[in-house]
DNA sequence: AGAAAAAAACCGACTGGACGGTAAAATGTC
DNA sequence: GACATTTTACCGTCCAGTCGGTTTTTTTCT
């Protein structure tokens, strides 16, 4: 990575800082090159303007996004629901970074919504490919798609702030979603 | 309700509709103004400043919001689930004005966002009323609290503007949650 | 009932500050 | 010296909120 491009990704984490500080409505350049150590002019010799900036940060968390749950993927045991598995196994586990993740993607959505919700494709993107391979993960169907909604409104309430962050309702949550993708992979075998 | 209480909810509906139509980066004092037909002194009349007017929203739709799931699950027949199966029945259901409330709900939610995330705060009340109700569902654990999640996942991941509105997928994930609600009647049935 | 007074509703020009963006000068780098 | 980087000063626009005023409605008084 060039010293221009790890300007670029401290600028840009730098952005979603302020986000998350202090919430969309006092997201302004400014506060970006201020978070970031630079001038205003400094930051805008790096993007032209707010909408490039932001369209960089939704880019770089949906290529973030994807790169999580494809790793996520590849790390469970191949078979029916694997997916399902996948992501009962990394986005619900103590261990992970999923919060981080979690904030890091929300932030981006949420500035993407205040500036130009447009600009939220890349996401919507990264979200139909998702759901392309929960499409053919070997469970009965609306089995896998149920998990992945599950753990959608689990994040999305919290990161919209009508929930708290509940990790008992987390671990039951998840509890029961196991217990229905075994289910569903035994009646599978039984056929 | 009297004549000021009118136009006070005409305003709040217009500030929905401004939010809806133009985005929250679009809702502005005299965009309500002119959206609900009076002037922005008009408006400010009614509303001091526009955190007022805000909060007054969110707080119509928490309570609109309250009072549709109450409405479900007293028209759900008593026993275990009975939440998870109002839902179900009334949240996923052709018919219903589900959408709208959805709309209504999340403008208010944005917009509360986007000037201070803490006016939230009405809705995060609706919404622990709700999981409270949920925890005395009588179903295993966590089996209604993901009918829960998983509705909610459905309906955020679409305002958000991250999935599209997708009734073949939305049918699918109802009938697998139905199929778990049911299994999970059953099976306390034969106990 | 009808005039007078008071209150409430409403308007729209104006203000001050915030913020996105520009441009030229200054500094650093090769 | 040429080029990229960075700063500083500045401009124009947008918008929340103010304010003095007008109109309409309600209340009070005779």
């Amino acid at each position: 990575m060039n010293k221009r491009q790890k300007i670029i990704d401290e600028l840009l984490v730098a952005t979603e800082q302020v986000v998350i500080e202090k919430g969309i409505s006092h997201l302004t350049l400014e506060a970006v090159a201020v978070k970031a150590g630079v001038s205003k002019g400094g930051l805008l010799h790096y993007f032209p303007n707010k909408n490039s900036l932001i369209q960089a940060l939704v880019q770089r968390s949906a290529d973030n996004w994807r790169k999580c749950y494809t790793q996520a993927y590849e790390g469970a045991s191949p078979g029916p629901g694997r997916m399902a598995r996948a992501m009962l196994g990394h986005c619900l586990s103590d261990t992970s970074s999923w919060t981080d993740d979690l904030k890091s993607i929300t932030s981006s959505v949420f500035a993407a919504l205040a500036q130009d919700p447009q600009l939220i494709k890349p996401m919507r993107l990264v979200y139909e490919e998702l759901h392309a391979i929960i499409a053919t993960d070997g469970l009965p169907q609306g089995v896998s798609e149920t998990v992945l909604s599950a753990i959608d409104g689990l994040w999305l309430s919290w990161v919209l702030g009508l929930a708290p962050f509940n990790p008992t309702n987390i671990l039951n949550v998840k509890t029961a979603l196991e217990s229905i993708v075994n289910n569903a992979i035994q009646e599978g075998d039984n056929k």
